[in-house]
DNA sequence: TATTGTTATACTCTATAACTATA
DNA sequence: TATAGTTATAGAGTATAACAATA
């Protein structure tokens, strides 16, 4: 009796000895897993041949997206936490990838911005990127990758407001 | 010069400027946060309330599912390093949770298994993490669930042999 | 020689909070 | 008081390789 799990809220008999706990069908699992296995090789890229950590890609990329926009709309648009953007900011701009220039209508703020050798690295990187993107995905079809990212989209937005730890069981 | 990238085979036209990399949508960013997201509060459970790492409700979880494995066998399934492996069943082991047993028949190896404590600790935690993912998954329909498991396992397996970096770019 | 598993080392990453300066 | 951003600190996690025992 692996018994389980109508996920709703329907409360479930398991015996005490084996709670019908499959890990490699355990969704935080396989997403982990997914995403480890997925990042591996585009790591690989950036950290071997450009010298940079993920957390300065994410910066970087978001920078070719947008071209200046300030550290906080940066971590909130790559997931970061403003002690990564800073730090990363900071490493990038030593390799004068990037140029930090201070909001004069609000002091606190910077506003961060490739700089040309900056631009010309996300030139070089993000088309493997893509690159890499594209050949990950090209075991689905292109209905399946759409697919993919609702649920995916679906998943982020409730998972970001979910209560925390088990609010049954506290 | 960014003008490359053929993808899964289809050539691309991008201007040098902007190669078209959006980060919010680009895949390994995008599974690496829906992953973050969907552990934290997970993480929370393991962590805070029965003080062990991912690493060690990973072997944990293996260990309530097969008795007794050996710990290259754990590593395998739960997609840790052997070291990983190493590290956490000792940790569990100095609190009584785990038991260790060598191979009689190749004494290199050795086997795995949860003690009573450790199988009661499991019995806590399992429920929990159940629970935790059913109301994670809550947000989609079973059939979503269905194929997203699907989706994730057809990328999973074309993942770990992909080529490494750019197999064209090299 | 290859494999299982453990340990040592150094390194990176991370979280937290303290801090500066502005608002 | 609150916010943007930086810096300091310490702790956790990581990779790598060296190692012992066995095959």
């Amino acid at each position: 009796m692996s018994s389980v799990a109508s996920g709703g809220g329907a409360a479930v008999r398991r015996s005490a000895d084996r709670p019908g706990l499959t890990l490699s069908c355990f969704l935080p699992y396989r997403l982990n897993v997914v995403a480890a296995v997925a990042s591996e090789g585009l790591a690989r890229i950036y950290s071997e041949r450009f010298g940079i950590s993920i957390a300065e890609w994410r910066v970087l990329a978001t920078l070719g997206e947008f071209r200046s926009i300030t550290a906080s709309e940066i971590a909130r648009h790559a997931h970061l936490s403003k002690v990564k953007v800073s730090r990363a900011a900071s490493a990038l701009e030593a390799r004068s990838l990037l140029r930090r220039r201070t909001n004069e209508r609000d002091l606190r703020e910077t506003f961060l911005a490739l700089t040309v050798e900056g631009r010309t690295m996300y030139g070089h990187i993000a088309p493997l990127a893509l690159d890499y993107a594209g050949r990950l995905a090209a075991c689905l079809s292109s209905e399946e990758q759409a697919l993919l990212d609702q649920l995916l989209e679906k998943l982020l937005l409730h998972a970001q407001d979910m209560p925390g730890p088990s609010a049954s069981g506290r």
